[in-house]
DNA sequence: TATTAGCACTCGATATGTGCGAGTGCTAAT
DNA sequence: ATTAGCACTCGCACATATCGAGTGCTAATA
């Protein structure tokens, strides 16, 4: 889904009359609030299409055919089918932005937080969650390659030294070192004032190509900079803040102990920021996955609504949420648009020093 | 529980003969292995007291009396209940040392990683967890009053800077402030060395009694200083750092997803950090809390064994492990103490500069 | 008096049966 | 093409029967 929605026109859906195209949509809006199986007399009296409940079922039995719709069993009603909600989500969604009001109350909470990105990206989880009624996932931006601002040598006792980091977009890590040999508060300036000069606005490897002459304990306070940087380029293991879990968790899907098991597994083995990052690589604005398509196995059962933020090739992050196939998809995708678009600005102002 | 086991000797438990000792070892034993009630014939049969499963039976139905033990129903083997585990806890239980081996073990995990405090917890958390066979917790050390060690305001644009400070106990921390008025990275430099020299060592409210006059500039950083070390001190929510969660929940006590639920919020919204941290204060060593005594009504239904660590007056957190009241309390007790123990001797190290 | 064999009894778990009702699919009429 | 009518299906809720593990009690025994 792109932000037109003209994206997956292409895709080769069947051609379904409007009254085929109207019922699936009532079904799929009926189910996503009851949970439960919708019959033909519901929708003929909750909707005015002007047939009878024969017609209608006449109808859903031509949509579960095509493969929109099942049956949990024959004397049940209908329920949507992963295709059925591609289907809703491509075609019969009309894709509005997020309320005003709405919008002006996200916007206001995150100028209430203080320019602090840890607390961005909890508010961001805060408020996907709420207003998407899903678990939200949320990871921090991601820099393609550390470059260092700033960084400042402490000493903790003769042999230990805190090393401290700035690097540009305001990410800060420190990390102990243990030194070969004793060094003083001095010494250990200097060198902070001679890295500063040499590498401020430099990645790692930048760094390790300058063929400078250093001293030992330079060399040393060079080698654990390079350490930590490193690590930041590769981490491999990206937080993913998240909320709204135990809300999510009362929904009667989760009646079974053992897919609440698997959620919970999923979630914590922190698998998930990876295929994020990743996945709305294509094409920009918000992704929808239903049921785990792609590269998402895992998921199988879930639907993902997902989109990047940021600047591409500067720092950009994911955010989403997950929820079960009966999600209300007009609210996500238009909530995940909205906040995505608004951590996009505020990101790049947090970047542009 | 003390380390010696003799804390709880006071209490007023019945006088038990020593063969209902060996009996309700016996049923807490089985009953922790296999999750199910135990009969009087598998304890005749597994164990060789010298007696026939109907005098056990008397035994058994005098333990129920007692209030050691339940019936799920009629025809069903006995269950300690709380009673029963606090009598094996306080009474029964050999109250070992961890296994050497182990021992070395987790010492040469933790001596493996480097001296970083974040990669310590996680670690603590994955140990505890695993030795132990229940969700772990464990809480970063909490420093009573936040002091001064170093800080540095780098410029980010005009209008924008980065105020980074280094705590005693190389917690680092940076928020950006915005300023009233330009300021270049020159002038930031001038206020950070000034107030390193009048501040370094000192506490939020030394800062603020410290009457000095002050530019525009540095009244509007010292604000900044004073909020962040502000919040660092009232800090209410503890970080929580936690693992071993899903393989607790494939235990059979969580076979309803209604008790899935109630543990995940419980662990999701965070509120253990504060009674783990005050909890623990009476007594020294490992503490045992059953079936959610005390402060802990939430966790009815749970067992804790919890211990704090560090030093009390200077930097001391909590670690513990949570399962259901089928604990095998033995060994969670002896990993609990012992990486206490240990974790007390690295945050001494720590501290020390 | 403490122990124990014997035995009736209880109750959960499992399987089987029955009625109810929602919702279908089909057919024949419109 | 639509729809009324109706037989049919099947899950659900509830009742009933069987089975077996494990008890509690009683009376015999050491």
């Amino acid at each position: 889904m792109d932000e037109s929605g003209t994206l997956e026109q292409d895709a080769a859906w069947d051609a379904l009359t409007q009254r085929q195209r109207d019922i699936l949509a009532v079904v799929v809006h009926q189910h996503t609030r009851t949970a439960s199986p919708v019959g033909s007399t519901t929708i003929a009296e909750s909707y005015p299409l002007g047939v009878s409940p024969a017609t209608i079922r006449n109808e859903l039995a031509r949509l579960e055919e095509l493969g929109y719709l099942t049956h949990p069993h024959t004397s049940a009603g209908r329920v949507p089918t992963e295709k059925g909600y591609r289907y809703f989500v491509a075609q019969l969604m009309r894709d509005a932005e997020l309320p005003l009001a709405e919008q002006r109350k996200i916007r206001h909470q995150f100028y209430q937080v203080r320019m602090n990105l840890e607390q961005w990206m909890r508010l961001t989880a805060a408020v996907l969650a709420h207003t998407a009624r899903a678990t939200s996932l949320v990871t921090a931006p991601q820099a393609p390659q550390a470059r260092l601002k700033y960084v400042k040598l402490i000493s903790v006792s003769d042999m230990v030294a805190l090393v401290v980091l700035v690097l540009y977009g305001s990410t800060v890590r420190q990390e102990m070192l243990f030194l070969e040999s004793p060094a003083t508060q001095e010494e250990l300036e200097r060198v902070s004032n001679r890295f500063n000069d040499l590498f401020a606005g430099l990645a790692a490897d930048e760094i390790e190509a300058t063929q400078l002459a250093l001293s030992p304990l330079e060399r040393q306070a060079q080698a654990g900079i390079l350490d930590m940087m490193w690590v930041e380029d590769h981490q491999h293991s990206v937080y993913v803040y998240r909320d709204g879990l135990t809300e999510m968790l009362q929904q009667p899907e989760f009646s079974e102990a053992e897919r609440v098991r698997h959620l919970v597994q999923v979630l914590e083995e922190g698998t998930l920021a990876e295929p994020m990052l990743l996945s709305s690589g294509q094409g920009s604005g918000v992704q929808v996955i239903i049921g785990g398509e792609g590269s998402w196995e895992e998921m199988e059962g879930y639907s993902i609504v997902l989109s990047q933020y940021g600047v591409r090739g500067r720092a950009f992050g994911a955010l989403g949420v997950l929820g079960p196939l009966r999600m209300r998809y007009p609210q996500a995708v238009s909530t995940v648009r909205y906040v995505s678009r608004l951590l996009t600005e505020l990101v790049k102002e947090l970047y542009s020093g």
